[in-house]
DNA sequence: CGCGAACCTGAGCAAGCGCTTAGGGGATGG
DNA sequence: CCATCCCCTAAGCGCTTGCTCAGGTTCGCG
């Protein structure tokens, strides 16, 4: 019963501080690593409830469905990847720079926590009709923002791209599909995939270099 | 430059010729339809055998179980998409000519039979430890297609790619995530993605344009 | 000490799951 | 006519699912 959960491969920020109390945080990150590994709709209330050390009546003390738990992963998924899109798009500096600290951050998350993001960009359609639409509004925000920043590149003349919302979605697309390859045993840090992959966006925008 | 899309027709109909005798296939197809829309998981026997017109004991004259179907499915697209991969690369013409043909038709592979492409690349986990193995080994030879068209640019001056592996990942993954995305009823046919992707991927690899 | 609130469990229910079995119906060959 | 084969179904078995509920333990606070 001494197992602790923490094979967490996170830098910096505190996980999942927003979730309290304790006990829902823990069933909170079974439920993460259960639906990564598995998928929502393999995974049993039993299994999250055995990986937090609790008997499955214990989840609905804490999350009215199975469904309620996705959503609350999801929600915070998404509000801190369109965190992350917004900053860079808000920040100083050319167009170029402002994309490629977007690209940077974005893929770096998807990376190191791909067991969440796995989760939050995969199980979408596992959620309630409420619950999604809701979620697409978010991810609505942050083709937003990146449409933003290469739409300003061109307008300042330091981007080329014929077809901006095509483009903007392939960014995205390519950034997002990061958490279904990415493997912690992989030879790659997630630092090291962010600056690839900052690179190859500036180059698919054309950016001068 | 001919784009062989004889055997490219779309709708339900030819690309399961292989399949016989018609009551398995009408089995199969149920199955892709039902496990893209819900994925396996979430998918039932009774759901796919009343799709398919027939009672849920019918599925296990023509399959063993419901995994040996979804295992058919993939092993078809599988083969599917490495054709496409490895006519490309050993077409004639120029390393720039032959990448952008593989990402296009393997682009528009993947928005044309959307439905089939999402069972084929995000189910695979769903497969038995055996059938897993087979398909690994089919996805590691589409990576060794699309890396020996890129380092054969690379090695000809055609191209400017720092990182081979890297690049060869990011292209597939971007290809691959189509199927997620794309939408029978959206504004891009097949055509038009296939081409914008082959664009965005030559500006990745820096081909001399 | 008592009391209530917060938290958790053991036992279990109704429904649904993948899959099996016994047998029916129609075509074919004698 | 019967016999055989194939394809299919009705019924249901054993098990697991999401979820419930009555009751127990621990705690702060008087």
């Amino acid at each position: 019963m001494s197992m602790s959960t923490a094979e967490e491969t996170d830098g910096g920020s505190a996980p999942w501080s927003e979730v309290t109390p304790e006990a829902a945080r823990r069933l909170l990150v079974a439920a993460v690593e259960a639906f990564a590994e598995r998928g929502y709709h393999a995974t049993t209330t039993r299994d999250i409830a055995g990986r937090a050390g609790m008997s499955p009546a214990a989840l609905y003390i804490h999350y009215r469905t199975k469904e309620e738990l996705l959503h609350r992963i999801s929600r915070i998924g998404h509000d801190r990847a369109l965190l992350l899109l917004e900053t860079a798009a808000d920040s100083g500096g050319t167009a170029a720079e402002r994309l490629a600290d977007a690209v940077r951050s974005f893929v770096r998350w998807h990376a190191e926590r791909h067991t969440t993001a796995r989760v939050v960009q995969y199980e979408l359609e596992a959620l309630g009709e409420e619950h999604r639409a809701e979620i697409v509004a978010l991810r609505r925000k942050s083709d937003a923002a990146v449409r933003r920043i290469i739409s300003e590149g061109v307008a300042a003349g330091e981007f080329d791209v014929p077809d901006i919302p095509g483009t903007t979605l392939a960014v995205l697309s390519l950034c997002i599909d990061v958490a279904r390859w990415f493997n912690a045993q992989g030879s790659r840090t997630p630092d090291e995939v962010g600056a690839l992959y900052a690179d190859l966006v500036l180059r698919m925008v054309g950016a001068r270099r």
